[in-house]
DNA sequence: TCCTCTTTGATAATAATTTTCATTTAATAT
DNA sequence: ATATTAAATGAAAATTATTATCAAAGAGGA
C-alpha cells in the first residue's frame, strides 16, 4: 500500500493528521516489515522531528493501531511492537528465532479449517494470531 | 496429571519443595484450566498462607515455568498469565473472547502441515503459540 | 550443635506505559 | 485575517508489572 493511502486513512479518521502523526507514520512506512518498539520509533522519529515526545509516540501508535493502520503485538518479553498492517491482512503469522530473536513474517494460511472446527463448537472467530518459535535459516546453519 | 506428580517433579528438580512453593503449586492445581496472573495467584495463595509475599510468587511461577510445570503466556494487555501445563503438550491454542475476555483452551491441531511448509524455507520449528480472537458461545448468543 | 547455602518477605529499583496539565496548534466561525 | 474553541503536544509525574537487593529465617549436612 502506498504512503498516501495511509495518510488518507488517517486523514479521514476522527483524528487530525498532524505533523507528529505524519512523522510516526513515515517512520513506520520506512520500516515496512520490521517490528518496532515504541522506543525504537521514538529514536527514528527524532531524526525527522527532534523534539517529538515519547508520550506522543505512544499516543500515535495507539491511534494508528486502532485505525488498523498498524498491528500491535507482543513478541518477546514485556514490550509491545508495532508494524504496518495492510488492511486486507488481519492475520499475522510470525516465526520468532529462539536463538537470534529475529522475527520473520510468513504468509501461508491453513488455518481456515481449524477456525471452522472451533466455530462448530459455538465460537465466532474474528481474528487470530499465530507464532512459531524455532531457528531461522541463519541460525540453523550454525 | 495428579497433584503428587507435580510435587514430585518439583521435588526432583534443583529446587527445594518448600511450603511456599507447594502453596503456589496447590493454587495452580486448584485452578486447572484457568489462566492466572501473578496478582491473582498471590491473592489465592494468601488464603492458604497469609504472609506469602509477591516476590516469592513471581519467583515460584518463574521456576515452575522453567520446569515446564506451568505455561507462561501473554494473552491480553500487558501482563503474563500462568496455567498448569501437562508436560506432553507443548502447544497451546486458545480462544480469547473479545467481548467477555474469557480464555478457552482448544485441542485441535492442524498445524503440522503449516510447520512443514515453514521448515521447507529453512527454519527449524520447535514450538508455536496460536490464539484465536472471537466471541465465546455465551457471548455469541447475546 | 555449627556452618553453609537456599529461600523468604519487605522494600527499593526498573521498565514500559499511561496520565496529568499547562502550553501550543489547528480548524472553524466571525 | 482574527478570535474562539477543541484537540494535540511535550515534559514530567504517576501507574503497573516485574525484578533486584538485602537482611533475616530455614533446611540440611559435617
Amino acid at each position: 500500500m502506498h504512503r498516501d493511502n495511509y495518510k488518507a486513512k488517517l486523514d479521514a479518521s476522527q483524528y487530525k493528521l498532524t505533523g507528529q502523526r505524519a512523522t510516526v507514520l513515515e517512520v513506520m512506512i520506512r520500516n515496512r516489515g520490521k517490528h518496532l518498539s515504541a522506543e525504537e520509533v521514538l529514536q527514528q522519529a527524532r531524526l525527522l522531528r527532534p523534539n517529538i515526545g515519547i508520550a506522543t509516540v505512544y499516543r500515535t501508535l495507539e491511534k494508528l493501531a486502532s485505525l488498523e493502520i498498524l498491528y500491535k503485538g507482543m513478541f518477546d518479553s514485556g514490550k509491545y511492537r508495532y508494524e504496518l498492517a495492510d488492511d486486507r491482512e488481519h492475520h499475522h503469522h510470525h516465526v520468532v528465532c529462539v536463538n537470534c530473536g529475529s522475527i520473520t513474517e510468513i504468509k501461508d494460511d491453513l488455518l481456515c479449517e481449524l477456525e471452522k472446527n472451533i466455530e462448530k463448537q459455538g465460537f465466532r472467530i474474528v481474528d487470530h494470531d499465530l507464532k512459531f518459535f524455532g531457528y531461522c535459516p541463519n541460525c540453523t546453519k550454525s
